[in-house]
DNA sequence: CCGATAAACTTAACATGTTAAGTATCTGGC
DNA sequence: GCCAGATACTTAACATGTTAAGTTTATCGG
């Protein structure tokens, strides 16, 4: 029979060398740390990363919401009208152009995203120090490269 | 007034330097190249991932697919029943243990991950001369070293 | 000015993520 | 042997990811 390299059949690079499994990995274990302190605030990820967009660069439209926060525009629909029902963020359509819709964080929501950064950047600092502050660093680079590299002109 | 950092009137990291944040946007410019790859066989992610898991690494229970795949065990209930019904896997029930299921990979499953793996290392080693085999390595160090921290033991 | 095209969302449909509750099976102490 | 607790999985409910189609508003060429 053929040599073969694994049951596969198929010399294939292992699971754990694989660059988006090794990077959902290392996102898992930071999110078990960050999850269970957004969650005692009721804030899903998604709804602390929009919070977190607006309270940081203000108010702004809908894509450039999802493109800050790596949601999709279609998602965003879905999930504003609960943030707006909770009062912690405003829509509004942009008087220039009417098919932009403005979304803006409220008074409250800012309360609120005070009260959780305070502990999420505690949270971090904890993180920082495990992993090093200079391996930190490096490791933000590579991981900016290789956004850079593979969002590099010509692919779209 | 007070001196204020950003509108949210809270110094906080900037949002690009949030790490799963960043490990997010790194993982999504490359899931950018191999989506369509996978769409074009009909695959999603997250089924590509467990025909990987266990065309390497054998038949297994529910739990260690889950752990390999980063696929919660609830997830892989509600998926295995649509690999199954297309004859790419099988499920059966252990007999030392009869709480545990068994899933494998079937010689049809095993012929579409062949095809599948083939095109997706041509388009790993593209990504991978982008980078640079050196970058990329230590990128896989600081991975696997923030893994390692982040969960380590006193954590659970 | 008008119709065609494009842009910015929204909606819908289906898959998956996430948590809690439920079911079947096993284990250990009595 | 028997029962309380633990284990492995399943189911259910709701939020989000993903794609395609639909709606409204702008823009552009004539």
């Amino acid at each position: 029979m053929t040599d073969r390299k694994s049951s596969s059949g198929l010399a294939m690079r292992p699971f754990a060398r694989s660059l988006p499994m090794q990077l959902m990995r290392a996102r898992e274990a930071l999110m078990q740390e960050f999850r269970p302190h957004l969650r005692k605030h009721g804030l899903s990820e998604q709804q602390w990363r929009v919070l977190r967009a607006l309270a940081e660069a203000g108010s702004m439209d809908i894509n450039a919401l999802g493109e800050m926060c790596q949601i999709h525009p279609a998602s965003l629909s879905r999930m504003l009208p609960n943030l707006e029902d909770e009062g912690r963020i405003e829509r509004r359509t942009s008087r220039d152009d009417q098919r932009y819709v403005i979304v803006s964080i409220t008074a409250k929501g800012k309360v609120l995203f005070r009260r959780v950064a305070k502990e999420s950047e505690q949270i971090y600092a904890s993180i920082e120090q495990r992993i090093g502050s200079r391996e930190l660093k490096t490791l933000y680079d590579l991981l900016d490269r290789t956004v850079r590299v593979v969002q590099a002109p010509g692919i779209r």
